[in-house]
This record gives structure tokens, sequence and C-alpha cells, in this order.
DNA sequence: TTTTGTTTTTAGATTTGTCTAAAATTTATT
DNA sequence: AATAAATTTTAGACAAATCTAAAAACAAAA
């Protein structure tokens, strides 16, 4: 069971791509999916045909197009292996956060599903790769992980940094500078109107400041009482 | 230094395969190789043209060919990589001897000359891979290891087994069955001339008796005392 | 040294993925 | 509603890697 289906490595970044692209809007659209492959609208069409071809997304022309179950499926395990790669190059071979992501790009390519559990298993079964995103598990289930910016909680409150929406070096610098990492807890002391700029503390630590810009990229959990569901 | 060059999937499965052919023969012939590789003798003089173009081997038609120094040094870093992914595999995944070949055929062409370095010092410098071939070191140095099979050794000799040529899954079960493995010492108590079959000892177990073919397949050290060269 | 057989190369097609330029379609603006 | 602008698709081309069938070169045998 969970056979060892393998796409061109080109078919594959569209499905991983597409799948990123619909999670924020419904129907996905070829020049942004163009643009996030950095390719041209013209070969995206063309991808959409045989991607279409092979009943791996529902697409119109014209109309827009998005994954249907199985185009689903595909870009679920191409993400498990993408995020998986990127854990093991974080804490066996000591990468930095931000040098991953290109390597991971040729890594979740390697076919072997055996490999892919295996990696897993070694790994420990980590739930979220360095950069806070969740891993799909072996059977494809993919936490739902409710994010929020830190900019737009209110006051007061304790959260825990669960990702980063920018993960240049430039950032990882910053964070680092301010003792701040995946899993730091942390609390909103104060909000400067002035500039949109927060002052948080970490446990143990003096209060630092963090820009709008920065606040901005800092996801975290929302902890928020659950709004009651009936 | 030691930049990242990189050439498609199947320039580098040439330029590898070529590097074993011309181990054996010093040059290399176009039927040869479309065996090695499982293709057709007019797509290796495809590739040829377009190899001998990038300047890696030196090739004039209907006169054979071989690697020159830069494509020497290509292949030896894709024999580098295939050779620490399989020593992984096997040491820290926990895979079989016989079921990583495959595996590492894809992931020797992932590019990142920093991955393959960490590989290395993670899997802290191995010098043999799980069939016992040698890996090439990070300046592409790889050493000879001069490997003899056990069936063309005198009666009586201690010798350590350091290889195999057959990489099957029933090698690999006969060897097992045997208490025999890589680094296993053992030594040679008796010939059959009837069927070529020779009895081993391994040190705190009874003999067993292995078949012409087995020992044939089964390669040990050379631990003949050099021949003096003046 | 012809003849025969084998190896290698060429000629021409095919598949996959990409591109540019132009046409078609949809969307937004007067 | 007519026009303008943006998006998307088509048409046609190209590069890479492969293939089959036929021709060319080389090697072996008669
Ligand atoms: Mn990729
Ligand atoms: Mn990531
Ligand atoms: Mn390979
Ligand atoms: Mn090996």
């Amino acid at each position: 069971m969970a056979p060892n289906i393998k796409y061109s490595v080109s078919k594959e970044d569209h499905l991983k791509a597409i799948f990123h692209l619909q999670q924020e809007q419904g129907m996905v659209t070829t020049n942004a999916l163009a643009a996030a492959l950095q390719t041209r609208p013209a070969s995206v069409t063309d991808m959409l045909k045989k991607l279409k071809e092979q009943k791996l997304l529902n697409y119109e022309r014209y109309k827009g197009f998005k994954l249907n179950n199985e185009g689903r499926k595909a870009a679920v395990q191409i993400i498990r292996k993408h995020r998986l790669w990127e854990y093991f190059l974080v804490k066996k071979l000591q990468f930095g956060w931000d040098e991953v992501h290109e390597i991971a790009e040729e890594l979740e390519h390697v076919g072997s599903r055996k490999l892919i559990d295996r990696l897993d298993a070694f790994l420990g079964f980590p739930e979220a790769d360095p950069h806070g995103d969740p891993i799909p598990d072996s059977q494809g289930r993919l936490p739902v992980r409710r994010q929020v910016s830190l900019s737009q909680l209110p006051l007061g409150k304790t959260v825990q940094v669960s990702g980063v929406a920018s993960q240049t070096p430039e950032m990882l610098e910053v964070l680092q500078y301010n003792h701040i990492q995946l899993g730091t807890r942390l609390e909103i002391r104060k909000k400067f109107p002035f500039d949109d700029s927060l002052e948080v503390k970490v446990r143990n630590r003096p209060p630092v400041t963090l820009s709008a810009q920065v606040a901005k990229n800092v996801l975290v959990n929302d902890d928020e009482p659950q709004t009651e569901r009936r």
C-alpha cells in the first residue's frame, strides 16, 4: 500500500506549487503559478494540459484550476519529503535554517517510498520542519496548524513561536540576535503605534523590540480559546 | 574551491559507467557502454559527442574512448556521492545491502557539494561502502584497493573479506547464513578439485563450505607480501 | 583479397519541457 | 456598450535525450 508513483521533477514542482497557492486562494491562476515557479505563463498552460490529461487537476481553459484528490495526494507526498529532508539537514548535518530549502528542492524528487518512511523513523517522526511548517505523516495527513502573525495579536498575550513567514538569512539573524527560535514562548509587552513596533519578553531575558516588518513575519500558535462550535 | 559543477542525470550516469569500464579495459567501446547503461549504441554515440564537446573525454569516431582528467574528476565525485549515500542507507536507515544501489543511483545526482561533505562528516568519514568499495575523499582521492577473489588464493591463507562482486539478495543470503560479512577474517582450509568448492573457517565457528560460484564473488584483501620494487 | 559479419555512426523521428510572439478571451474603464 | 488593458491560450520553434532503420567503417574468415 501507498505505492511509489513517480512524476517528472517538473511535474512534481508544479503540483507542489499549485497546492501551496490553492491554500491561500481557492482557485489558482496561470500567472500566479508562472510567477511562483519562475517560468512563463505559456509553459504553465502546456503543463496544465498534461496534468489534466493525467487526471491530477481540474482545469477548464481561461477558468483557473485546482488539484483534485489525486493531485493533492501527490503534492502532499512531495511536501512530506521536502520537509523531512529539511529537518534532516538542520538536525543531523548542522545546516542553517536558511540553507536547506534549495537542497531539499532536489532531494524531494528522490523516489523511494521506503527511503522516506525510514528517514522519518530515523528522525523520530518530527512534527514540523525547521521553519515550523508541519510535516505530513506516512498516510498523507497534514495537520492544519493555525498560525497567526505576531503583529496581529493583542497586548499581554503569551504565545509560542511556531513558524516564520520570511526565511531569509537576514530574518534568521534578527531572530537569533534576539534569542528567539521555533518553540520560544514570548509575551507581547507593548505596542508603539508610531512605527508599529512591538516590545516582547522571553522568559529569563530582558525585553526586546521587534520592528513591524519582523513582527509581521513571526508566526505564533493561536492559543485563542476556540470559538465554540455546535 | 572544489566548485559545484552540475551535469544532467544522464551525463553523470554515462561518466560513471565509462569510468568503471575503463578501469577494466583501457579503452571503452560503444557497445560495452550501451550494455552497461541499458541503452542503445546509437544513443551512446549521441552522448559521446556531447561529452566530447564539453571536453570530458577523448573520443575519435570508430576508435573507442576514455575519460580525460576533467571527466575522471567528475566521475569520481559522483562515485563519492553514490557510495556515501549507500553507507548512509545501510548504517543509519537500516537498509539491507542489496536494497541500496537503486536509491543511491538517484541520490548521487543531488548537487550540493556542501551537502555531501557534511554527510561525509556525519558518517565519520567512512572508507568503504556497504559492498566494500572504497569511498573517494573530499579531494577526489580514490584509494586503489587491491582485491582478489577468494577462489584464486592458495590453501592455508588467512584473509579478510573486503568486498563482494555479486551484490544480489541471493548472494547476501548465502553470506549471512555462513556468518560472513565485510571485515570477516577467514582461513582457507580445503579445496575440492571436483567442483572447486572451498572449506573456510571463521574464528570461533565451525568450518563452512562455499561453492565455486560463491567463492569467486567473495573479494579479500591481498595481504601478499608486496613484490619488492627497486 | 574478396566476402562476410560485427561494430559504430548517421539520418530522421519522437517525447518532454521550455520559450517567444501573436491571437483569443476575459476583465476593467471610460 | 464600446474601448482599453490584462490574462490566458495557441502556434510554432528549439534543446535534450532517446529510439529505429539504414549506411559506413572496421575486423575476421574464406
Ligand atoms: Mn523541487
Ligand atoms: Mn520548510
Ligand atoms: Mn544515477
Ligand atoms: Mn556500492
